[in-house]
DNA sequence: TATTTACTCCCCAGAAATAGCGAGGGCGAA
DNA sequence: TTCGCCCTCGCTATTTCTGGGGAGTAAATA
């Protein structure tokens, strides 16, 4: 596809055909080779905590990382979960004590002093970050990250893909698809509207209106409009 | 395709630089050039179905879809909302009778018969398609999207970047984070528990449980419960 | 043709949610 | 320390939703 063999395409292809968890190990540690860089991590955020990822930092860190809950603070985290495009660590909010606290810790456990993270966003509220870290000075890491900034990009959005792949209680069940009408009721609803200004908008009665609700209720598998809602939306069968 | 004056980069460098809407519509003008395809349409999947976007779509097309609403039934819309990675509208979901409508109407309009929409999504539940469009036969396609589809992935980003760039508003970044209780509240709600069950989990009164879904649903801008749940899932607040 | 599916309309009674007031203690940041 | 936010609990009245029935038309499907 490409002329000459391009390392970083090679990665990229070798995590599509990747089938277990260790080629995606392979995948992070050939793109560190490639980019001489410390660490290479890919991390699946999940809010309840149940985080999980890949990556050269060492085990002890990550260990210690996730059991002090410093998801809950780390400026990286946050800062990404509100941002779209990759973000340099130094541009963070690191004026917390908490945030320089655990930078300072980070860097005994051998974690470079640069970084750069993408934030990356799956169905369902699904969030991961995809981090290259190093030490070096600013200027040399600025040059890295400009000279790299799209090909991080694509990478980031590969690994995602694949971890998206092995999760498979991630992948929204399909019930009995709803129908026009239940579709615009529930989409309705989700937006605000009460029962009466559904049925308004609908131009049917709020009888009949109803009736849609509950058959979407009982197809979603839900105890109430609320619930219905809410499925919904998690399942991707309206856009809100 | 791929050397030192690569066209894509070119168009990536002058969309970076962008700061009028004209300048992203010179973009995809420039890129639709480049891939030589029928159409490439930015789209931002809103809410409150105020839509918008950039392409070069007919006008009168894309009036009659956000007039009919037809982003309610758009297996494309549907289906990009359920996915990480692109996808290729002939492996959507044309079952319904409104879908197969609307595919049969779009051609009308001159849409071309093959599409490629890539699915992208900002902080707060911001969602937006990036598509290409063409009409030619199946193997061409394919060979199209198997082609450009890492250079598609990164242009998308960008256009999302730029588009998040200009609608500062649309982000409510100003938008108040729920307290723990709340999200609590609303979580066990989005899964179909009622007040009386909720308070219950929660230990606490349903006087108090009241008052945590009246202060989210301020916080959310919602009318109601079902209205609250709704925008806590699509912004990602709760996860159900 | 027969059957299913979607869409539309109606009644009633009980359960649940909402709107509008109120109060006090705790904890962390400015 | 004050200010703001979070957590907790209370009352009353009104509006809205839910659950249980039944029934007819049109269109697609088998």
């Amino acid at each position: 596809m490409k002329d000459n063999l391009n390392p970083v395409e090679a990665v990229l292809a070798a995590l599509e055909q990747a089938d277990t968890l260790e080629g995606i190990q392979d995948a992070i540690v050939a793109l560190r080779s490639h980019f001489q860089v410390d660490n290479i991590v890919y991390h699946w955020v999940d809010s309840a905590g149940a985080q999980y990822g890949y990556g050269t930092y060492p085990l002890d860190w990550a260990e210690r990382y996730q059991q002090q809950n410093y998801l809950r603070i780390d400026p990286v985290v946050i800062g990404c979960y509100q941002r779209f495009h990759p973000v340099d660590w130094k541009k963070l909010d690191w004026s917390s004590k908490a945030a320089r606290a655990l930078q300072a810790e980070s860097v005994e456990y051998g974690i470079g002093n640069q970084g750069y993270s993408i934030p990356i966003r799956g169905p369902n509220g699904q969030f991961a970050l995809f981090t290259v870290n190093h030490t070096c000075d600013d200027d040399e890491w600025e040059t890295f990250t400009e000279t790299n900034r799209r090909e991080l990009i694509l990478i980031a959005h590969y690994f995602n893909q694949k971890a998206l792949e092995f999760e498979p209680n991630k992948t929204p069940e399909h019930s009995q698809p709803l129908s026009p009408r239940e579709t615009d009721a529930l989409t309705l609803l989700a937006i605000g509207y009460n029962r009466a200004q559904v049925a308004e908008t609908l131009s049917i009665s709020e009888h009949t209106l109803r009736v849609y609700i509950e058959s979407a209720r009982f197809k979603l598998g839900a105890a109430n409009t609320t619930h219905a809602v809410a499925r919904a939306i998690s399942r991707g069968v309206i856009v809100v």
